[in-house]
DNA sequence: CTGAAAGCGCTTACAG
DNA sequence: CTGAAAGCGCTTACAG
């Protein structure tokens, strides 16, 4: 183990700055920065000889220092609830393959379904003055909502849309219109005796249910006892154990709706150890349709949501507004799509 | 909606610096950096007058200007294959839960498997000069390491452990060792003729499967033809898919090692449908041990990886390092656990 | 416990 | 196409 710290806290040793590029090619360091940012501006030769100094010197620029200077951070600040979960993970993808080419690097922080975490975060992600921000959800604390005013930089609120307007711009799907689809796929397939399992139970999550349960009080078919929920994070075991428990209450159930596909496996694992049939006694489905929900026996019908689009276009909302755009659509619906598949 | 653009690219606008604050709190810029960072240094008067002078100019401190003047970014780079992947959400979330409390930020990147990509990336996050970073894997380009030398920071390589020493610091396991286990446990149990399915085929797939291959032949049980690969990313469905070729080309395998969960799954469910019993006519074994492992049917044979663990460990050395300390242990092995269960 | 000065490494704005 | 000057908003190093 060699001494690898440079000096943190120290003032900078012998590191390579843009004036010794430019020192060494003969130019000033404006020239060099353009030829770094601009290249088309600067001559050929000059650029030639930047590029060589560059690469003699082992140049790499600053980031801080061109911040500071040119008043733009180049960062975007993602505000997701959780990075170890499926559905984020193909969010977090479709921003990445829009603004890392574009040039911005991203900064990204979890709030762990939490009001709270998720103003902290967002106070310290402002310190990095990012010239934009992607945050989950239309709900936020009032003190945050003023900040980000405050800020003044471009913002979309990810994964839902229509309860209420963004703050700038937002990008997601209707979850209680994808709820009531799926209560509507359900009673037209004959379900009577319809149960809900729903975890985490953060504001989506409620909207889903909410939407599906509204849909079956209309049909005079809703009924709080068949409602099984809890705040802990949706996994595949607790799906297994939630069904267990609606069972115990509901002996009679027909169908079952849970709000995540993680639920639903474990619901469909947990009928196979019971030598339930699934769907000919129980029929069950999902959200959110994750790769495994075509292969699993049955395979699961589920919601399809446009997660992978869902950042992607947050990330070119984003991006337009950057170079200057005006956008005509600061909502956009992108809508899901109701995979009906062997297990309901 | 409003114009929300701050100017991005021209010189800043009323935005409130630090200066603002020691002006209406009747104090130094100094005293407020320090009321800021060391409040302890600060007489608590003083300390109430800036926090209320902050509180009323809605101050947000500059980390850009911070960084270039103290010559440290309190950032952390991490490199890492694939966030959209389970196995590294988990280490994200571990090295998250150290860097986050301790004030540091996380710049995250994917490789995508690609070592070019890698090269880029760490280039790119280099710009930011980070304090440290993490990387995945031991295996780099030649002239990416002679850049991380010369960067000087604290580098953590994560994953693997013991193929070749680490630049720095290293944190995992032994990729080669996990396989091995593996191949006795079979051996142990009385199979005889046994497939090998992997997929990505990264460097740490390749030694898994590598020292699983090699147990196999010092038993005389070794048989190319019973090894089936793809540079694929690995998914539940390929697992289904891979499986199926192999028994084409096999039809007496009596059991499969998969080198991925995933890809156990797939295999699990394909048999299913093929009313192949898992474990009496053909045994099932993956690798990670993710959540769903103990609740599919039947639960599934795997190797438990001490993801969330590398990803705390990694970044406490880092945050170690950064206070200064010298570490005894530059490479950390942190295990790995056979985890029996029905499928094998 | 507090402060005046200098400087971090770039880019903007203005010239020519 | 190229450059000299000023400044971005902080912190370091040195005093007192």
């Amino acid at each position: 183990m060699t001494t690898r710290q440079s000096q943190p806290g120290s003032r900078s040793k012998g590191r390579v700055t843009l004036s010794d590029v430019a020192r060494m090619s003969g130019v000033s360091a404006m020239t060099v920065s353009r030829a770094l940012n601009e290249p088309q501006r600067v001559s050929e030769q000059v650029r030639e000889r930047v590029e060589q100094a560059i690469d003699a010197l082992g140049y790499i620029p600053n980031r801080a220092a061109r911040s500071l200077a040119g008043n733009r951070s180049h960062t975007i600040a993602v505000v997701i609830p959780s990075v170890s979960n499926a559905v984020f993970n193909n969010v977090i993808r479709g921003i990445y393959d829009v603004c890392a080419p574009a040039g911005y690097e991203m900064l990204m922080g979890n709030t762990y379904y939490s009001v709270q975490q998720e103003s902290s975060l967002i106070s310290k992600f402002l310190t990095h003055h990012p010239d934009g921000m992607i945050v989950t959800g239309l709900d936020m604390a009032d003190s945050t909502r003023r900040q980000l005013e405050a800020a003044a930089i471009p913002l979309v609120q990810i994964m839902e849309v229509g309860t209420s307007a963004p703050l700038d711009m937002s990008v997601g799907i209707s979850h209680s219109d994808a709820g009531a689809a799926m209560a509507r796929y359900m009673l037209e397939r004959g379900y009577k005796r319809i149960g809900v399992l729903g975890a985490q139970m953060d504001y989506r999550s409620q909207r889903r249910i909410q939407g599906f349960i509204d849909v079956l009080a209309e049909a005079g078919l809703a009924d709080d006892k068949r409602v099984l929920t809890t705040a802990e994070p949706s996994t595949v075991r607790l799906g297994g154990q939630l069904l267990a428990d609606l069972l115990l209450a509901n002996p009679d159930l027909d169908a079952v709706f849970c709000c995540n596909d993680d639920l639903a496996y474990g619901a469909i694992y947990e009928c196979q150890r019971r030598h339930i049939r699934v769907p000919q006694q129980l029929a069950i489905a999902g959200f959110n349709d994750l790769e495994g929900s075509a292969c699993i026996n049955p395979s699961l019908t589920s919601i399809q949501t446009p997660l992978y689009d869902i950042g992607k276009t947050a990330a070119q909302m984003l991006m337009r507004r950057l170079a200057g755009e005006v956008l005509q659509q600061s909502v956009v619906d992108l809508g899901f799509r109701l995979q009906a598949r062997d297990s309901a």
